[in-house]
DNA sequence: TGGTGCCTCAAACGCTAGTTTAAAACGTCT
DNA sequence: AGACGTTTTAAACTAGCGTTTGAGGCACCA
């Protein structure tokens, strides 16, 4: 067994626990009982289980930021000859690459959407900063391509919405079993993934127009045109 | 000092800690020591941490739900007469019964908040299955209400929308004070609590409502009028 | 063959967690 | 005053955690 072999099942183990489990219910012996290695592999190869959870999390944003800003970089040239981007299609090209940036099923990005929502609602705010440190830049180029989008918006209110967003985003596919349950009982039709994310776009794109100041009073999407 | 002096300080002591660090990395000798009490007076009481959880949920869940339900009767008997409710009402209904109900300035629904995130994103099944057993009628009640105010949302669709919107609430005010920070930061303005839900406001109406199927091709939110 | 680096392994370490125990303290009745 | 049920207390218990250790295995090159 290599070491990039026993590397890659201890990342593997921890992602899926991780994200099952949440960091502090997720014992280093779980995960190398289930990746078959030995418990001070962690620690040999990692240092530490906080520097575990900055691994896990680094392999899989890297490409996907990389992925992410080199589209951004194709639209913002696209856009500077044309008019801007629109709304849909930001979202769209956002999304397309999490989902499938991967090459792998959009599972993994279910289980990464849930290992984001531990991280927002618990207590590593090392792993907080650090993220914000190495992808912060990738978000901001997106806001700025946003903010063009729909320049009617103010920038701290889409500031705010974009965030509302994610929270949309996030929640969602973080209880995505518990939500599929629920809708399976009451609307006794079962939602792939997909079909969710699918529903998630026009949600996120009426929520960052927003409802002009005098919502049924009128069309306020008109501010848009 | 009486028996539900002692339950009431641990509950206020867990309920602010269990929201700053979670359910796992809070330990019940944080709880008694900052409640001033002795450590088995948890078990004593409640018979276990699982319980506590509960417990804290409970005493802030209950009088909510309880006001809830009697405005929304409210408000069934009113559009019987008249028209529907709007989308609105219903959301700053909801909005202000959450924020005051408690006689507490918002820094408890705060609180609260941030506990329902941990709750979502942590393997608190126990928990989640107990929100829904207690919690299900009222919210039925409220997406009754939702249904009609938004008619040309396709019932599944709506069921998805609220969930969304639930995400990006939650997920908003759990990591408030990290997006405080940011926003001020990159703003340099300060903002309240307060102000964030009356930002969260035309999100949420916007996203319900939704982008209608040909975004920016035509005012899509006619389909309401 | 023997030595050198990297990796694996079983075992142990120190520590903190939730829970339990039994005695002490308390308040309330007769 | 004394007995009784309830509550508080300090201490101990068991279990599990992350981490460290030192011996051992393995591939590689001289």
């Amino acid at each position: 067994m290599s070491q990039s072999d026993t590397v890659q099942r201890i990342l593997d183990a921890a992602e899926v626990l991780f994200a099952q489990k949440g960091f502090a219910e997720t014992s280093l012996r779980a995960i190398t009982s289930r990746a078959g290695v030995n418990l001070a592999a962690v620690n040999y190869h990692f240092g530490s289980k906080e520097a575990l959870i900055q691994a896990v999390f680094e392999r899989y944003l890297t490409p996907f930021c990389q992925a992410l800003d080199a589209k951004l970089e194709e639209l913002e040239g696209e856009s500077r000859n044309g008019g801007e981007v629109p709304l849909e299609k930001l979202f769209t090209v956002a999304s397309r690459l999490a989902l499938g940036s991967h090459g792998d099923e959009p599972r993994r990005a279910m289980i990464f959407f849930r290992l984001s929502g531990q991280a927002y609602s618990q207590p590593q705010d090392h792993l907080r900063a650090w993220l914000r440190e190495h992808y912060g830049p990738v978000f901001r180029r997106f806001l700025a391509l946003l903010r063009r989008a729909v320049p009617d918006v103010p920038p701290m209110e889409l500031f705010w919405r974009v965030h509302f967003s994610l929270g949309a985003v996030i929640f969602t596919l973080s209880g995505m079993e518990s939500l599929q349950a629920i809708s399976k009982k009451d609307f006794n039709q079962s939602v792939t993934a997909a079909h969710i994310t699918q529903q998630l776009l026009p949600f996120v794109v009426g929520g960052i127009v927003g409802a002009g100041p005098a919502v049924g009073a009128g069309p306020a999407r008109e501010r848009q045109a």
